[in-house]
DNA sequence: GCCAACGTTGGC
DNA sequence: GCCAACGTTGGC
């Protein structure tokens, strides 16, 4: 199994959104960024990723999702009508590919940005690096188990 | 292949 | 709203 940190802005999905949700279950449409991609390509089912709200008040970690739908093609970049239509993208060699995350867990209080900078251990963490940016990011395992340890989660 | 211009992300 | 840090595009 393998650990994950994806980032949405919480105006366009949020985690309330994904609990409200049929089968509290969302496919992760509208990532654009080939780096990014490739690490939701190499999702397993089981796998776990921390959910992060981007441009939030606070930014913050505020729950945990799993895998439960491995990366197929997103639908949205054949759709004229959606923001996240390519008009470069073939049918027959899809660019961009979306997997499907179920709840798992909430976090009893958000871990702010300001927090996980102050948490020992998370210091090289991608999160934290100055400029990263990137949407879809992998976590190790002893990060993912620091931040577990330094907060309380609850079904 | 280089790189300037441009667009986007995302913290503040 | 600002702007640093990236990623992408496209001329050459």
């Amino acid at each position: 199994m393998h650990y994950w940190l994806i980032k949405t802005e919480p105006s366009t999905f949020s985690f309330i959104d994904l609990k409200n949700a049929k089968n509290r279950t969302t496919c992760w449409e509208g990532v654009r960024n080939y780096q990014a991609r490739n690490f939701l390509r190499s999702m397993n089912i089981g796998d776990r990723a921390f959910f992060y709200h981007s441009v939030a008040q606070p930014t913050a970690i505020i729950g945990i999702v799993e895998v439960v739908k491995m990366a197929y093609p997103d639908h949205t970049q054949f759709d004229p009508s959606s923001k996240y239509y390519d008009q470069k993208s073939n049918p027959d060699a899809p660019r961009w590919f979306m997997p499907d995350f179920r709840y798992l867990a909430e976090f009893s209080l958000p871990v702010t940005l300001e927090e996980l900078k102050k948490i020992p251990g998370l210091e090289k963490m991608e999160l934290l690096r100055k400029g990263s940016r990137l949407s879809v990011q992998p976590v190790t395992s002893a990060e993912w188990e620091i931040i577990l340890n330094f907060r309380q989660v609850s079904d």
